[in-house]
DNA sequence: TCGTCTAACACTTTTGAAAAGT
DNA sequence: AACTTTTCAAAAGTGTTAGACG
């Protein structure tokens, strides 16, 4: 993940999206590449390596527009709109592949922990994708934006607002281990982003900045340069008792920071909505939890942690040391194999066909499609090289945006991305249709797209 | 006092390396 | 010798709980 706002604060907080720069590697017809814009409402700012350089003029980044009203609570909201959808990558459509289970818990009113240390998300959000062009490669990123401006509270049988929410966190985008990768990759199974992990840290350790010095780029998809400096966080930040929207954005390029792209399609699924929170609320969000998550199998009602042993553990404990457990709670009824990076999540075991596909299913070891793995480069950064040249330095003495209210650091590391040029083997998307200004204003989708070529696709599995 | 957050805990699942088998 | 399968231990992911904090 790459924050250029949060990577060079020095530079100030203006927004400058210039043109591309001449001299810059592009033989986009200029026709097509004056017609490239961004979607309204797209988070640009943490977007801006894979989308700057779309518009023509320089601007500065406008303040937010007001927030829409506040919905109702949670567990009394009418049956959630169809997802809706951003596109200039036409014909390419995403569905929600566990949405059946989804729907059950924001029928409830869904809840995520967010710790410290950073925890996955569950459900986690596993889709599936069409109308790629199966050559041409992709990036595929998850952020989880504010659904309003208020904070909530748990008023014992439901969600209420409870005043302003807090200021927000810096700006993070979650981008897909196997990204980049081609059409053809996406389109074979099911994407599922199970493990970026939510956290109320703004100093944790897997979202700093980090410098990484090498060799030219050669070919690992980073661009070009002869340094490079990467964030790429697993962990979004989020604050507690604020109420989330997830979305997903499809970009078209095939670098992570390209200097050549080729659209943009933003998805977001109404019933993916979640309360933030530290500690579960509803009981009836704990309880599906424990029913569909198989980390928590310990405490179903015949579990070794549920209530009923628990509390004859204590009673045990108070008379004496508690017998060794025995070979009966071995792993046997583990479902299938071990997830890729691109199936797994949220699997029940009593639904085979959920189960992760096994190992051979996974892409090849090397990064997939012959492109780096953000996740490959926290883990190795060393193996990745190069980056945009054009990047001004980064200040190393940056700190953590703080949660001061004011706006993030911001920088004007604008990344020179453009359409990408006509032969160079991803031909450029058609520009999109119209575009509004808040855009660039990092708020939350605020508009109900008719989702046009959309998500459509209501026929996802059951989970169980 | 209350609401929220954190760390420790016991448990399960996942992962990857070593060992064993073909 | 090369490859596949099995085994096992460590790491990571769960919800619960008690206590700290403001």
């Amino acid at each position: 993940m790459y924050h250029p706002r949060e990577l060079y604060p020095s530079l100030g907080s203006g927004y400058r999206l210039g043109p591309p720069q001449p001299g810059a590697d592009s033989s986009f017809p200029p026709a097509l590449a004056e017609g490239y814009h961004r979607y309204p409402d797209l988070d640009t700012p943490k977007l801006d390596c894979f989308l700057s350089g779309i518009e023509t003029a320089p601007r500065t980044l406008a303040a937010p527009p007001p927030l829409p009203p506040l919905p109702p609570a949670l567990g009394t909201e009418p049956p959630p709109p169809a997802p809706e959808a951003l596109h200039s990558l036409p014909g390419v459509n995403l569905s929600l592949e566990n949405r059946e289970l989804w729907k059950e818990f924001n029928s409830v009113g869904t809840e995520m922990i967010i710790t410290k240390a950073g925890r996955r998300m569950f459900p986690a959000c596993r889709v599936s994708v069409t109308g790629l062009d199966p050559e041409a490669r992709y990036l595929f990123l998850l952020d989880v934006v504010p659904v309003d401006g208020a904070r909530y509270r748990w008023q014992g049988r439901r969600w209420e607002p409870s005043g302003k929410a807090e200021p927000r966190l810096p700006d993070r985008v979650y981008i897909h281990p196997d990204s980049p990768a081609t059409g053809a990759h996406w389109m074979r199974q099911p994407v599922s982003f199970h493990r970026v992990k939510l956290t109320n840290s703004t100093l944790d350790p897997h979202g700093h900045v980090r410098p990484r010095l090498g060799p030219r780029d050669e070919g690992w998809g980073w661009g070009q340069g002869e340094e490079s400096l990467l964030f790429l966080p697993s962990q979004l930040i989020l604050h507690s008792m604020h109420k989330y929207q997830p979305r997903i954005h499809l970009v078209r390029a095939a670098q992570l920071c390209s200097q050549h792209w080729g659209g943009v399609a933003s998805f977001r699924f109404p019933e993916t909505t979640f309360i933030s929170v530290t500690a579960y609320q509803n009981p009836r969000i704990t309880q599906l939890k424990i029913a569909a998550n198989p980390f928590a199998k310990g405490f179903r009602e015949n579990g070794r942690n549920c209530k009923r042993e628990r509390d004859a553990r204590v009673k045990r404990k108070l008379r004496g040391p508690e017998p060794v457990a025995t070979a009966a709670y071995g792993s046997g009824d583990a479902p299938g194999g071990p997830c890729d990076s691109t199936l797994g999540g949220d699997v029940r075991e009593s639904d085979p066909e959920q189960a992760p596909a096994p190992r051979e299913a996974a892409p090849a070891q090397a990064p997939p499609c012959g492109g780096p793995s953000a996740e490959a480069y926290l883990l190795h950064p060393a193996a990745f090289h190069g980056a945009p040249s054009h990047l001004p330095t980064r200040n190393p003495s940056f700190p953590e945006a703080p949660d001061s209210g004011r706006p993030a650091p911001y920088s004007a590391a604008f990344l020179e991305l453009q359409p990408g040029p006509a032969g160079s083997g991803y031909p450029a998307a058609a520009p999109p249709a119209s575009f509004a200004s808040h855009f660039l204003q990092g708020s939350p989708f605020p508009l109900p797209y008719p989702g046009a070529g959309a998500y459509l696709d209501v026929g996802s599995k059951p989970m169980y």
